[in-house]
DNA sequence: CCCCTTGACGAACACCGTTCGCCACGAACA
DNA sequence: TGTTCGTGGCGAACGGTGTTCGTCAAGGGG
């Protein structure tokens, strides 16, 4: 009795700026807890004891889990600055806009993967769907074609920002291990190249002669510049501009 | 006792022919389960019943259900069939393959997330990669940037698969929804343009002046057609072969 | 002052991937 | 031929997940 009381009493005074709970509060620990520990370990349980409340109650403020993540997705867009006057013409802005989606959806692990099954409509996303049309419009693109440039390029973010999110976590937790065992030459060859040249290497050459003959280009070490990145970028952008005279 | 020998004695003969449970009858179950009930919904227990079995067994022939997933995934690739002389110049043949993977991978729910995770060294995806460097080279690509195309031309594959195989999903859910229920008109409207069109549509022209002045070509009423998907895979061949002259 | 709506939440349900340990079976060997 | 031993098969269980239900306390309206 005297302990149920007591505890009651304790737990208010003992948090007693404990949030109100919102669904902002909610949708921000998640974030932060997304890139604490990352996406797949982001669970109901955690953001709620994040809350230090029980799973049950995120359920006043959020249909789902996929609702949650939808929401943290738009939230982490809220990073990305749109490139003004001042960042060049329409292209370098545009190159400059892509890039930065990339790199801010990649620095909250794997969120970009809530863009696959479900479009985004939040108000970030939009933000950054409005720019995007706005300078390919001012690049000439034709305006039937704008929508459909605007989704390859979405395309292009969501995937490339998965793909960055997956090397950087693989490569903290090479690193990680690193610190653990002192391994320094098995981690710095992994780390170097990862095991995937080790594969390509190893490919008979009768059966894949193409892939053998290119073997010292496919080499992923330099896969991690960002020459690579802005390469594709700007191979994309350049075919969009060949389709620019012709409807 | 005698019930516990008679069992014995009747399963085999119940069974007599069930599968000696090899590691590609694991796989061929697992994908023959991804396409009845979809990727996500392919348990462990599910496959195990598939065979039936336990789930314990099935860790004899996988270490993973990540690893039974990237083993489906590259069995899915078996599927495509690679273009000959007959279908053309490279360019031809080079879209022909790419369209080709990607309808078969949608095919099977989202198998091609598994591409997303891992890089995919199965020996399908090495016979894609084969072919896809050999079309490149063919068409004049520098040796040094093929392996660069090739990887932005998969991670095309991979998420437009990705998206067609959402759109598939959602499409046969609605045409399931509309049989049990008979909102014709709600499934009309929906089908058609989905839900997206509204959220476009209902947008405040003042914040996202472009897309509203874009939104008679927002509409997503053309975007299943082949011709969108034909039309960005063109846009980036165009663009590599943009860089072809310079380095 | 009482009632009654509503946010908070403990407990539970159904399910998941994975592991442990036992059991029966087939082959090798005496 | 009899015995032992390694091994594939698998029942049972563990720790975890998303989600729901029913209860409970608090605060505003009558």
């Amino acid at each position: 009795m005297t302990d149920s009381t007591a505890r009651l009493r304790d737990t208010p005074r003992t948090r007693p700026a404990k949030a109100p709970l919102s669904r902002q509060a909610v949708v921000t620990a998640a974030l932060q807890l997304v890139d604490e520990v990352g996406c797949t370990a982001v669970t109901m349980r955690r953001v709620a004891q994040a809350l230090d409340t029980g799973p049950a109650s995120l359920y006043v403020y959020v249909a789902d889990r996929d609702e949650l993540m939808a929401e943290v997705y738009d939230l982490a867009l809220a990073g990305v600055h749109l490139p003004g006057p001042a960042d060049g013409d329409w292209r370098a802005r545009l190159e400059l806009l892509i890039s930065r989606a990339i790199t801010t959806l990649a620095g909250h692990d794997d969120i970009a993967s809530v863009a696959i099954t479900r479009v985004p409509t939040g108000p970030h996303a939009l933000r950054i769907l409005e720019a995007t049309l706005t300078l390919l419009r001012a690049g000439g693109i034709d305006d039937n074609l704008c929508p459909w440039a605007a989704d390859l390029l979405d395309q292009f973010v969501t995937s490339s920002a998965l793909e960055l999110a997956a090397r950087l976590r693989d490569q903290r937790a090479l690193t990680a291990a690193e610190g653990a065992a002192g391994a320094t030459e098995e981690a710095m060859s992994e780390a170097a190249g990862s095991e995937l040249d080790a594969v390509y290497g190893d490919l008979p050459a009768d059966t894949y002669p193409t892939i053998h003959a290119l073997r010292p280009a496919m080499t992923t070490a330099g896969r991690d510049s960002h020459a690579y990145a802005n390469w594709k970028l700007s191979v994309i952008i350049d075919g969009l501009l060949s389709h620019r005279g012709p409807s």
